[in-house]
DNA sequence: AAGTGGTCTAGACCACGTT
DNA sequence: ACGTGGTCTAGACCACTTT
């Protein structure tokens, strides 16, 4: 990435004016409003180059004073960008080795998405079958929601995910079809761990965020014979968008989570 | 609170030490991992403050010049401290003001524990109507996850939640009596606003963090007929366990989601 | 004008990991 | 020994709010 000017509000004013004019300052105050803080531009910036791969996941990002030197800051504020980032779990810092970009390979982050616990016992990765996968036409929702037009197409995956030889969940997702060319039944059956590491790792599309709707519902016949229950057992239906850097919707998901032995876990703070 | 002494790892150390013993610096270096950084001393000494109600919810606490010369060290290690606490929801800065107590009457907190949305529509507060206020014995769950004994006196409360006049929650809701003594059907049903709106004003404690685990279930007789629906309907459940300042677990709930016109919405990060 | 939190800088030293 | 991130300090100035 080439050195981006940046705005500096009256900072910057400041720094190209010499000591004499400092005893008039606050001229333009009245702009400063619509700048943002340094670090928030190199926030958005380091966000950026993620985006557009300049350092992949799993990767080192430059140190604080690479970065500081590129962006012409002091190392302080470069720091507080790559704080917030590592907060989000963009980066992840590893004091005495570097900052790195967040990869779903990690057995910290890798079902940082899956937020069912096991009733008892401890906790374990889930098994999954591909059931298909599908080149198919977006309709007017799954445009909207993934910033489409109607009827671009999309890859449609059903698949279920077993814990210790037990279905438990089944997973309808889309994805845009131009983003991940080539993804088959295939590729998913071969790749173990979990989908977001695939990816992330043979589509170069990392997800970071997600928002979900949670909601009851009584198992459909299809659902049922799936995860070997009788029709109208409750479900925990789980709709997701789940977002790339700079905030792209890139997947639609819908789950339906057999709660008898698992439950959905969750932190309200 | 008086000033407390903060253990400063090898930097205590050095104050102590004159310029010409700087040059064996390191000798206690091994001792180091035992600490912890300073402003995690001073978060830890704000959290403890503020459990002991040094500060209500809504007051401002001292500035961070004046925190900084209590304490004995830098605006900037005050400055982090009160960073996580702002960034826990335990204290909200506002410039130009100061830093406040979090707390539950106010429109941008007041329903952050509440995440039922509507489908379509605007998100509005809900009614809540009580149906029984009894005081009780804790069984040996109740009392494990309250760190009660088992015997224990709590509060039992159970009310239902309606959106627009349609019942949607049924909510049981167990607080240790020690805590809540007083509590009524009559306090509560005289109260509006919140429940931890009540608990925070009239008894001090003040509810900053929760987890939940969410299953589907299907109506039993006595919740359809609560929310006037046929029994066997799937129902959203929430157990929810609610922790005070310092972690101390302080309520014991179960929600009963009606989701045919709500939703509950979860981010992941 | 004075006081608050917010941003930015510069420099020192510590803790950790690699060379 | 060196480079990385982590902590702590000190000082300057900005933005916002109240007096």
């Amino acid at each position: 990435m080439a050195l981006c000017a940046k705005i500096r509000a009256s900072t910057f004013t400041m720094k190209l004016m010499s000591d004499s004019d400092r005893s008039h300052p606050g001229s333009l105050a009245k702009l400063t409003a619509a700048f943002s803080p340094l670090y928030q531009q190199i926030k958005g910036m380091l966000v950026r180059a993620l985006d557009e791969g300049e350092w992949k996941p799993g990767e080192a990002i430059p140190s604080e004073m690479e970065l500081a030197a590129r962006f012409q800051v002091s190392q302080g504020t470069v720091r507080k960008a790559v704080d917030e980032l590592a907060a989000e779990h963009l980066l992840i810092r590893r004091q005495g080795k570097g900052t790195f970009v967040a990869t779903h390979h990690e057995a910290k982050i890798r079902f940082r998405f899956l937020r069912l616990a096991p009733n008892s016992g401890e906790q374990q990765p889930p098994q999954s079958k591909v059931l298909s996968c599908k080149r198919q036409r977006a309709n007017a929702e799954m445009a909207r929601s993934l910033g489409l037009k109607a009827g671009d197409s999309v890859i449609a995956i059903r698949r279920v995910l077993s814990f210790a030889g037990k279905a438990a969940v089944v997973d309808d997702i889309f994805l845009p079809a131009a983003l991940f060319n080539g993804l088959s039944a295939d590729i998913l059956t071969s790749y173990v761990g979990p989908l977001y590491g695939l990816l992330e790792s043979k589509f170069g599309v990392n997800m970071v965020r997600a928002e979900e709707k949670l909601t009851a519902v009584a198992a459909s016949t299809e659902f049922s014979t799936l995860l070997g229950i009788e029709a109208g057992k409750p479900l925990l239906k789980v709709d997701r968008i789940s977002y790339t850097y700079a905030d792209r919707p890139v997947e639609l998901r819908t789950g339906h989570y057999l709660t008898d032995h698992y439950y959905y876990r969750n932190s309200l703070i």
